[in-house]
DNA sequence: GGTGTTGCTTAAGATTTACTTAAACCATTT
DNA sequence: AAATGGTTTAAGTAAATCTTAAGCAACACC
C-alpha cells in the first residue's frame, strides 16, 4: 500500500518534479498550489506525510503548519524552504513540523528524510516478557502475573534494559552507560539498590533467578527460573 | 581514514593550537567558536569525537553536551575546562560526556585521551572455542555443548586466557602475571585449584586432555582430545 | 618397585562483592 | 516554604568467591 503524500507548493516546476519523483518511488502524491488549498486538503483527507513550502501565496507555510497541528497532531510535516537561518528553523520546528529541508536539496536527501519519518511513525513499541512479568513500552506499564506493578522511571528503564537483553549478561559498566547515561567508570551501589527494588516489587524470590546476579560482572534476565 | 574531530572553543588561540596539533596527527578538524554553532554542526554532520569547552558564549558547554546527547548517544565527548571542582566534573560527566580534561593540559595528555576514546569504541568482543566449549567474551558466558556453565570471574579469566592461547603451552609464571596480575615469582596452588574447578564445571574427564597438564611448566588448551 | 617431586582435590579462613535498609539529597508541586 | 516522590549515597550485614594449606594421587627418575 503506497503512502499518500501531500505537496503544498506554488512553484509548478518544483511540485511537478517532486510529484514525478515520488510517484516513481511508489508514493501516491497530491499537489496543492497554495497554502489555503493545502490546509483544506489536509483537513479533509488523511495523508501519511505533508511536504510544505515555506513561502506560499495567501498563507505562509508556517501558518499552514500551525493550523494543521491544531486538529492533527501526528501526520509528519517536512518544510521545504530557502530560508536557512537558525531563527527560522526553530520557528518552523516549534510550529509542529518534524523536519526541515533547505532548497536546493537533492532528491535523494528528501527521500531519505521521508523514510525517516515513516520509520519513526511506525516505530515499534514492543512488549517484553520475563517469566511471569510483562512490560509494555508504550504505556509504561509492568504486570507481574495479572497484577499491575507501578515502577518509577529508573526502575522501569533498568528493567526494560535487562528484558531487552534477556539471556545475555549485562555488565555494570554498560548498565550505567545505557540506563544512567554516565559514560565513565562509576560505581556507588545505585544499580544494586534498583535491582533490589525491582525484585521486591515484582515479587521475585532469591531462588527465582529471573534476574540473576552474575557476581563481579552484572545481571542477567532469563525466563527459565532454574 | 582520518577521524573527524569537532572543537567547540571560543578562544581562538586555543582552538588554533589544537587544530594545528591534531591535524599534524592526521585528524580532520572542524572548529566552532560558540556553543550554538557547535551544536548545529554536531547535529548536521557526523563527527568521530567532540572536544567541548566548558565556558562558552551564549550556550555553556554543559548545555551543548546535554543537547547533543539528546539525539546522539554515542559520539565521544571530551570536556576542556578550567573548572576543576569535583562538583563540576560530575555534572559534566553525567550530562553524557566521556572524559574531562583540565586546563592547562599537555597536548600529549589530550592525544592520549582521544586515543582511549577511539580504542574503546572499536573494541573487539571475540568468541573462543575449545572442543565442545564456547566462550563469549561480550556476555561473559560459557557453554559446554549446548548447556550454559556459570563460571566465576577468575575461572572465566583463566579459561579465556588458555583459550586465547589455544595450542600453545602457558607457563605458570605467565598465567600468574596475566590473569592474576602478580608480577613476581609466586606459587601457592591457586592455579591448580582453579584448573580443577574449570575442568569440573566443564565436565572434562581426565583423559579428555582439552586442558592438558604440562608437568613442571603449566597448561595447554587444545582441540584434539588426544 | 622405591622415592622424591609435582599436581590434584578438598575444606576452612580471608577477602571481596552484593544485598538491604535508612537517611540524605533533589526536583517538583502545593 | 513545606511536603511529596524519586533518586542517590552510605553503612552494616549476608553471601559468594578467592586463597591458602594440607593430605592424597600421579608421575618420573633412579
Amino acid at each position: 500500500m503506497g503512502k499518500e503524500i501531500l505537496i503544498v507548493e506554488d512553484q509548478e516546476g518544483i511540485s511537478n518534479f517532486l510529484k514525478q519523483g515520488l510517484e516513481e518511488e511508489g508514493y501516491a502524491v497530491t499537489v496543492a498550489s497554495s497554502g489555503d488549498k493545502g490546509l483544506m486538503l489536509a483537513q479533509q483527507r488523511k495523508f501519511d506525510l505533508i511536504l510544505l513550502d515555506w513561502m506560499l501565496p495567501k498563507m505562509s507555510g508556517l501558518e499552514v503548519c500551525t493550523a494543521i497541528r491544531k486538529s492533527n497532531k501526528t501526520t509528519p510535516i517536512i518544510f521545504l524552504t530557502a530560508k536557512d537561518t537558525v531563527q527560522d528553523t526553530i520557528a518552523g520546528l516549534q510550529s509542529g513540523a518534524n523536519d526541515y529541508i533547505k532548497k536546493p536539496f537533492s532528491f535523494e536527501e528528501l527521500l531519505e528524510r521521508i523514510k525517516v519519518q515513516f520509520r519513526s511513525a511506525t516505530e515499534e513499541r514492543p512488549v517484553f516478557t520475563l517469566g511471569p512479568v510483562t512490560l509494555k513500552t508504550e504505556t509504561h506499564q509492568v504486570f507481574a502475573g495479572d497484577k499491575e506493578v507501578v515502577l518509577t522511571q529508573k526502575e522501569f528503564a533498568l528493567l526494560e534494559y535487562l528484558m531487552k537483553n534477556k539471556g545475555a549478561v549485562c555488565n555494570r559498566t554498560d548498565i550505567i552507560k545505557d540506563v544512567w547515561n554516565i559514560h565513565f567508570d562509576y560505581d556507588t551501589g545505585v544499580i544494586d539498590v534498583f535491582i533490589n527494588g525491582i525484585r521486591k516489587k515484582l515479587g521475585f524470590a532469591r531462588e527465582d533467578n529471573y534476574i540473576k546476579t552474575i557476581r563481579g560482572i552484572g545481571y542477567l534476565a532469563n525466563d527459565e527460573a532454574v
